[in-house]
DNA sequence: CGTTAACATTTTGTTGACAATGGGTGTGAT
DNA sequence: ATCACACCCATTGTCAACAAAATGTTAACG
């Protein structure tokens, strides 16, 4: 019966992030605290609470005294973030390669199952299927550390981007490119695995690079 | 005349933080809020502000309705932190290869030429000046995230194992290490620099984990 | 007319009281 | 003697009011 005891900050922080990589809290306006307190029907302490852990995920800024914007997303940031990511995911794919266990394995290559049935009959939808696959991978290097930081930290700002910039994907050299990762992992390969997995991550920086620089054109002009 | 307009949150979580990785809260003890809060003079909102920033630089793990208790250190978080370290340290010098700036580079010159003078008068005590010839080559990356990572997150665990397990040190070697690393970084050579700079991180690694490994028996022993 | 200084308003930071949850203790039954 | 249950208390989560700071406005002065 196990009922989820979360704390009032927990399902606020759930719901503003939601508000936020979804765009509804559009990219680099302001939060005035009482405004949103009320619109979640809770007090200002839980609401500072989860501004706070939004502060940290970055996807606010905060000034003291001043106030709480929500993030905007700019070329700069998208390459910093995918560069490090593309470094961090290589490496949990050395990690992995050593480290993964059979019921992983297995989880894997049935995640990419799915999705391949998936995409046999719908048009285009994936997204939530390339994150777990990703994260399989992270959660398979066995490295906390590694681990707290790709999923705690940089996951949210690239879950931003890659919402906000979404437009048609390319969902199948992704599967077929996780394919040719989860292979050189089983096989014990971590530097050829480290390898894809850099391109793999290369490619769709410059895919959502791409996506964002027309989104902001279109902005100005 | 800058006047620091720090926020009592801010203030109380620089206290908090030297009491933790100085070791006077000790590691696995848990944190009274109010007790705490009454001992620094303020109510237990800014605690609470200053215990979740904690809890985000996993200096402090908190249990809803349960409370906060600072970490406790062990093997195997030590290797991972510094496997990720070294990861990312190595990063920042391929970056900073090509990105380092003239003012940077003079300026670390200058604090290595400080760090020797002050060695060939006095016994040893660096450690801090260690920390700065780190920050300036993660600096110099001009990576916004790897920066914010490293930093902001990793750095703050790092200091904590690095104070309560500094014994007698080396740091003649690590002073002779860093003065390759930037060599390498002035000529250009990132691979290099990112080499050695793997290579220097692995051997504090090896040095803190054997002094935790000692300083745990004779606990239990 | 532009600039600056004082003021008012809005918003954030802080506090102390109230509510709710978890752990500990003591009692009783097996 | 050990285990299970219920109750109580300590501690955390939440709230609403208060204090302090910053921005925007207004008005006076150069």
């Amino acid at each position: 019966m196990e009922a989820k005891q979360a704390t009032l900050a927990d399902r606020t922080l759930i719901q503003l992030q939601h508000a936020i990589i979804g765009g509804e809290l559009e990219p680099g306006s302001k939060i005035n605290e009482q405004a949103i307190a009320a619109r979640f029907g809770i007090s200002r302490g839980p609401l500072r609470e989860a501004l706070q852990r939004l502060e940290q995920r970055k996807l606010v800024e905060r000034i003291p005294h001043v106030g709480a914007r929500v993030v905007s997303l700019t070329e700069a940031k998208l390459a910093d973030l995918y560069q490090v990511r593309a470094e961090l995911e290589a490496m949990a794919c050395r990690l992995a390669a050593v480290q993964i266990k059979p019921d992983q394995l297995d989880a894997l290559h049935q995640l990419l199952d799915r999705q391949q049935a998936v995409f046999s009959q719908q048009p285009i939808t994936e997204f939530q299927g390339d994150i777990d696959f990703h994260f399989g991978i992270i959660q398979a290097s066995n490295n906390q550390t590694l681990i707290a930081t790709l999923t705690g930290d940089l996951y949210h700002q690239l879950q931003m981007y890659r919402y906000q910039c979404s437009s048609g994907r390319r969902p199948l050299e992704a599967l077929a490119q996780h394919r040719q990762i989860l292979a050189a992992i089983q096989n014990g390969d971590g530097e050829l695995a480290a390898l894809l997995m850099r391109r793999h991550i290369e490619a769709g920086a410059r895919h959502t690079q791409r996506v964002l620089r027309q989104k902001m054109e279109e902005y100005s002009g």
